[in-house]
DNA sequence: CGCAGATGGTTGCAAGTGCAACTATTGCAC
DNA sequence: GTGCAATAGTTGCACTTGCAACCATCTGCG
């Protein structure tokens, strides 16, 4: 249910004619509209800035993420749960991310010494390095793509709603059953 | 560069350890700050309808969209072209999804006889059906996840902010070079 | 101790993805 | 009509992904 363009007709009208008019009591036209802009927001926000990170600095999004968790935490150091959680990857998504980052000799594993069963994701000064030649042209990439759109005032009211979309879906998978 | 938590404490304050001070000249923090909150927005809503959805109706969110996408064309019918854009999908992305769509009996595909390029993906009465099956609990979802978050009146602006944003990202792929 | 149960990470697997190269078809210039 | 560029879709490929099953380690209870 993606594309939300200049004319933005109700996306539930249309369905109305398959769903019947239960439709705009399922889910609130309004709702419905805002739902498709932020789909497509997101869609061609990312797949511009994915490219151009790729391009300029041969890291994919999700990998610069993973290194900006990195770079903001003590001692460059995050364990591999804490990691995943804050870049919202899986575990197992993760492991394979850092073995390539690691490769690139960005990131090291290191065993815990206290815990043998955490292992501690470090950024490595080559890492840092890389870090610091990516986030110029992505931060401004960033400014431009998504914050470029709106006025300062805006941008703190679209946070404030967000902050509240997100929380209403915090760490609720699987709470049933 | 995800990851928004109620304290919110400015995440370009973290990244000035590793950037200096250059950073807050490169992407004002209040952006930033959107920016974590729309990664974390997405990644969470998503992941959490995208499980429900595939639990209640085994279908993928991409598939709900692609099926969606018909449901409200003329006649269920959208050219490969036209139904990849609208869901923000490669072609050949597309392709291979309708030949799943096409395996569970949703969808076929039809030769266009006017211009033998072009060919028509169609939702079938089956297809119909599913889609008729798996729509409330999915627009329901949706309503509780991400409309519940916000007032009516807040929706609205939201939705204009995203549009402003998706809009200054359209279609500019490769605008130079 | 010693062994269950919890916790942290990794791996096997079966998808899904986009890009670039390819095929098929059309439309237009001549 | 022939030939070439443009357009629509598909396929080869190399890479990501998440889930579930797995291994390693620690913790606590008897």
């Amino acid at each position: 249910m993606a594309t939300a363009e200049q004319p933005q007709n109700a996306p539930l009208d249309d369905l109305s004619k398959i769903l019947g008019s239960d439709a705009h009591a399922l889910l609130d036209p309004a709702v419905a509209r805002a739902w498709i802009a932020f789909l497509t927001a997101y869609g061609r926000v990312t797949r511009a800035l994915s490219s151009e990170l790729m391009d300029t600095s041969g890291m994919s999004l999700a990998d610069f993420d993973v290194m900006a968790q990195l770079a903001r935490a003590e001692g460059y150091a995050l364990r591999m749960t804490e990691l995943a959680d804050a870049a919202l990857i899986s575990k197992s998504g993760l492991t394979r991310r850092i073995d390539r980052l690691a490769v690139n000799g960005w990131v090291t594993r290191r065993r815990c010494t206290e815990d043998g069963r955490v292992h501690w994701a470090t950024l490595t000064p080559l890492g840092v390095k890389a870090f610091r030649g990516a986030a110029p042209g992505h931060l401004r990439a960033v400014a431009e793509r998504f914050g470029a759109s709106l006025p300062a005032s805006e941008m703190d009211r679209l946070t404030r709603d967000l902050i509240k979309i997100a929380a209403k879906n915090k760490e609720r998978t699987r709470e049933s059953v």
